[in-house]
DNA sequence: AATGAATGAGAGTTCATTCAT
DNA sequence: CATGAATGAACTCTCATTCAT
């Protein structure tokens, strides 16, 4: 019966379901009957639907839209590349969800008025990340670096293993991945 | 008026359609506007929406199922998996809408009875071609060979540079990354 | 593959389903997929659903309408009542899945153009049957004795006896109440 | 503009509605328009259109169900079958739109998840009447006792007479087959 | 801070029916 | 004698949203 936190619960059930589900599969009804609370409580605090989702983006993905500030201010070296990917493995790993539900909506999320898309955010660290006149083999490990941090954020978790060792071998295959497109210039 | 060819043009228009916007905002009768028929003409041709789904999927993924099935079949070499990876990349190519959509709706794909979901067949593909055995560093070379097909195909279009160019230059960099675990062992 | 008896065919399976399910509920593709024939082909031979229905009633309430004609020319006597019983339960075993059809559709064949319906149908017979200045008790002995002949037909499956005992039994009873309401007189 | 009522004033409509016309040619469309409310605003009170239905049922069928259960903690004895046929007919009296429904779609009522059935009632009810052991001729007797009250309250509405007449002598009839069968024996 | 009652729009689906072939 | 293809109207149902209380 905590009070005053009803909007966050309202955004963590909703991003649960949204993350399970989709955005469009989920129902304010359905949120609303997880939190015993009626679907016009829900009004209360957001003024729609996609406010909701606006809500939960704006809280999660700061981090990653910091990153992409931050990086924009650093030399652009392959340290602080590196750091950039560092970095990035924290911002996946520390909001999971929000990001395994972007991947898994973009279809959904591109429509919405949430600001920069997920695809938008992609293109602006790869763009931090590569050298546009690197060969083109080193421009696709650079990207290729990222997704690998992807990867191993959502897709490895069905491959059995140490969760911890896995995450450090999959930031060394991105940091290798980064030094070899590097090394070739 | 042509004629006798309806069942494929429903799809032609819905595969596009679930692309742009996804399978759910999708409507039935979005889809019989653009063909300039009934919705009732839809379901003469198709028993549900997600029926038009599954024919799609069928057609598609055959590639790719194939590529799978003659997979198991080859010894685990190296050189098979050099191939794999040749393959996948031209049935991704092949393909490429209907993988977009996958990739874009994979939370609504998930709920659907359309046979093996796409991570079913990310998790096959990627079983082939890493070894249990390796250091862990080197099955995520593995996972990330794949996983830069896809950047290839999906995310490269966002990056100028020739198209044939940066195909090349995808393979070169998956193949690469399969090398260098095989090498390490 | 007989032909030439598709129309009689269709009645058959067409009756077999309404019985079953009720009349709406049963639909033209149901009827024409247990045929193994398309919707298209029922439209041959009937104009529309329900002249499916009305071909089906015209060929198995003629025993009742003809009872009907022959009892309303004969003296309105007990043995002639007698008699219109015998035979009316003799209708009802011949078209036993008609009358069961009438019965529990009563509220969708009230609506039809199917000539007659059921309960002007049970009016007449009844009419012929009481005699309207008998005592009231003796009205409802007659009325009651059609209802139990009904009873015999359909309810009385339901419990367990001999066939053909049950039918004896049955007509016995529905005499003895058309008598003891003569008797009374 | 009455209001908390509506669901109330939504069951009496819709039974009005579904005697008339039977339940599956009446439409929530219907329902709505009569109530000068819309569709959505039936599905706020109900789930489902059955589910209309089966609150009809729930309020209109529990003395039918109460006289079964306290019939079966009595004596089998003559007494308390004559209690029940005087008890089976004020149900009948109370509930009679329920009734006079269910009589009339029995096609459609078999298939709803309506608890018992009908038909299972009506086994149920003559299953207390009767007794195994007496002759056929008895047992018919006592079905068609109950079949006479149905008459009675469905059928005789069509034949000249005072009403409160009609169904004391109704009573007297089905009263008087009980006798006979418990007389015989 | 939240509810009860309702709405308007639209979804997917089914049906009886038509007609050129 | 029958089919393949299609239609128009209707259906049940769900959804996001509103608003007086």
């Amino acid at each position: 019966m905590a009070r005053g936190n009803t909007r966050q619960r309202i955004q963590d059930v909703a991003l649960d379901l949204f993350a399970e589900q989709g955005y469009e599969k989920t129902s304010l009804r359905e949120i609303a009957e997880r939190l015993d609370v009626t679907k016009a409580a829900l009004y209360y605090h957001f003024k729609t639907k996609e406010d909701i989702l606006i809500g939960i983006f704006e809280d999660l993905t700061r981090p990653m839209d910091e990153l992409i500030a931050w990086a924009e201010e650093q030399p652009r070296t392959l340290e602080t590349r590196q750091e950039v990917l560092r970095r990035y493995q924290e911002a996946l790993r520390a909001a999971a969800p929000l990001f395994r539900f972007m991947q898994e909506n973009q279809a959904t999320v591109r429509e919405l008025s949430v600001g920069l898309t997920f695809k938008e955010r992609m293109l602006a660290l790869t763009g931090l990340i590569r050298e546009p006149d690197f060969a083109m083999v080193d421009q696709v490990r650079c990207v290729s670096a990222i997704f690998t941090l992807h990867a191993g954020a959502f897709f490895m978790q069905n491959i059995e293993g140490d969760s911890e060792e896995k995450h450090r071998a999959t930031l060394e295959v991105a940091l290798d991945l980064l030094n070899q497109a590097h090394g070739a210039a």
